[in-house]
DNA sequence: ATGAAAGCGCTAACAC
DNA sequence: GTGTTAGCGCTTTCAT
């Protein structure tokens, strides 16, 4: 058996309370005392049992999150850097994967509830919200993560997607294309964003807003490149074909770029082509990729901080936190004649 | 405050003894009394408060991994498989990034172990297993993934590197190639088994082991390409110059690639190159990259079995799982002549 | 088939 | 400063 506060407690001959004292570093005790807990708890290398201590104070230490899925890499780099910032305030993460799949969802959800989570993050794949409130009375904080809910009023984090989609097309507009299509995702808030930046620019350059040369398909996420391929395919067949393309995320674009590359054309002489999310290898790709890079990791970062917040004070203020994106320009918009920017920049 | 089973024992007027049985399938419960209870729970939409039953049974259907890298697609790909797995039997997933740091990685045992996690699955980066057991006489049962540690007797889940390290020296060979390379990784068992089955295949094919065809360096893990593409250079520099390179991993590949095509060299026809892992994305870099694929899926899957089944039985037979690699040829191998394989084929 | 009693390891609230 | 009491929500054991 692992050794507990009680065992402590009867070496020293104090109470359990006392020790539960130092444990938590409560400054009502003599130094002396603290002392010789704090050794005593040395020797026996002692370890709290948090479930014990979850039970009595409400209190977990312990942080939900539920993504789409966890290989793609945006996820992936939320996670590392959000698991990262937790662990200096001593949390632990409950990571779940969706499968972009409502239903799974709900499942995973429940599953983190039921071990206490002190918040929950949550990129959702849900389509409506509502749902979040049937999974009981439970008033466990959450924080939306990358997806949001505008008609719900709840604490959310992710980029401003909107300035995405205008950053993307005024790279390309300024690039002087002026057949720009939008290869897009559907459902959900940072597509729908993003669609809007990419006709905000449209607009404030004066160009046309051509509804043709607006293509969505359903998830997008999971097998992005065939998806992106099949989508660029499609765009190649209109007249005149688009000179420019901006796509949702990485992998559409390399798909897209599959495309036009099979179809004898040259990226970016032909067509130009830009993605979002600036994969870790973008820079080694057959056409090195230009993407607006989302900044993943202080997005894991100040998430962590946000949670820890909602852990502690879970009636806080509604937080609204937006990090601002930037933009990777490599070969597959402005061709060799620049140098190639080093990975990960 | 959430429905406890105490509410549903009084509502029903039975004790909350039965309603638990009922919670967890105990036979012992009359019929009407249990679709009572079970009604009664839908109504109430009770979830089973998972700390309570931790503390009072021991089990807390949760269990624990750590991993070197999150964002390693290797490691993405086996917690995303292995999350999926434990979904299935209602378990949760902890999990921790070590960031390959020894220390960090003690750190976040810690944190798991104090969550009371049924197993931990590790892929761990002390470079001596001793440690493991200074962290209390926790008893909690573990299994070592991807990394062995051969004096330790533990479970563990791999590839067999030794294979995977043949599987592809052999297939440069098999290409007539005859002064072949190594870029190894150190101080791991992957690195260790892979070296050796480099010189199996060499020493098989009776080629002569020249020790200045390998080279190493620490913590390939991270910046991969980097350190990838200055040991190629490295390796150019000698003469004759090496003819094809079996690389540790994917990402010291894309750097090896890199550093031949800088050089003003081909691949493959100057310098063969072949990776392991085969990236999600192998098929689309510059030269879509011929590698060993590790079958990460079915290691995830397995694991998970094999973690639920330590957790049923935490004295079980040691365990020694090694899933066989695949090989993966494409153009930085074979070149153009072959069909081009999908993607994560 | 059902339930009473005891307790998992810890903390909160209040005495002294 | 230190300790007492009383739980947190559940399971276990052993009566009946």
């Amino acid at each position: 058996m692992a050794v507990r506060l009680k065992d402590i407690a009867r070496d020293l001959g104090i109470s359990t309370v006392t020790v539960s004292k130092v444990l938590r570093g409560n400054s009502d005790v003599g130094d002396k005392t603290r002392a010789r807990v704090l050794k005593r708890m040395k020797e026996l290398n002692y370890q709290p049992n948090m479930l014990a201590r979850g039970l009595a104070s409400g209190k977990t230490y312990t942080v939900g999150l539920v993504v789409p899925d966890l290989v793609h890499p945006f996820f992936a780099e939320f996670a590392k850097s959000l698991s990262g910032e937790l662990r200096k305030t001593h949390r632990a993460l409950l990571l779940a994967s969706s499968e972009e799949d409502p239903v799974i969802e709900m499942q995973e959800i429940r599953t983190l509830l039921q071990r206490g989570v002190d918040v929950l993050i949550i990129a959702s794949c849900q389509a409506v919200l509502k749902n979040f409130y049937e999974l009981g009375d439970n008033r466990t904080p959450y924080l939306l993560f990358d997806r949001n809910f505008p008609h719900l009023a709840a604490n959310f984090i992710g980029n401003d997607d909107v300035v995405v989609g205008e950053m993307a097309t005024r790279h390309l507009i300024d690039l002087g294309r002026t057949r720009i299509a939008h290869i897009g995702a559907r459902y959900s808030s940072p597509a729908f964003d993003r669609l809007r930046g990419y006709r905000n620019a449209l607009a404030a350059a004066g160009l046309p807003a051509d509804e043709d040369l607006v293509v969505t398909r359903e998830r997008v996420e999971e097998a992005g490149d065939l998806v992106g391929n099949a989508m660029m395919r499609d765009l190649l067949k209109l007249k005149p074909r688009p000179d420019a393309v901006f796509c949702y995320n990485d992998t559409t674009a390399i798909g897209a770029i599959e495309a036009v590359l099979e179809a004898g054309l040259r990226v970016p002489e032909d067509v130009a082509i830009i993605g979002c999310g600036n994969l870790r290898y973008a820079a080694y790709l057959k056409v090195p990729l230009s993407a607006i890079d989302q900044n993943t990791t202080e997005l894991g970062k100040r998430a962590a901080q946000v949670a820890v917040e909602l852990a502690e004070k879970p009636q806080a203020e509604l937080k609204c936190i937006m990090i601002p994106p930037k933009l990777v320009a490599r070969e597959s918009t402005v061709g060799k004649r620049r140098k190639r920017t080093p990975l990960n920049a």
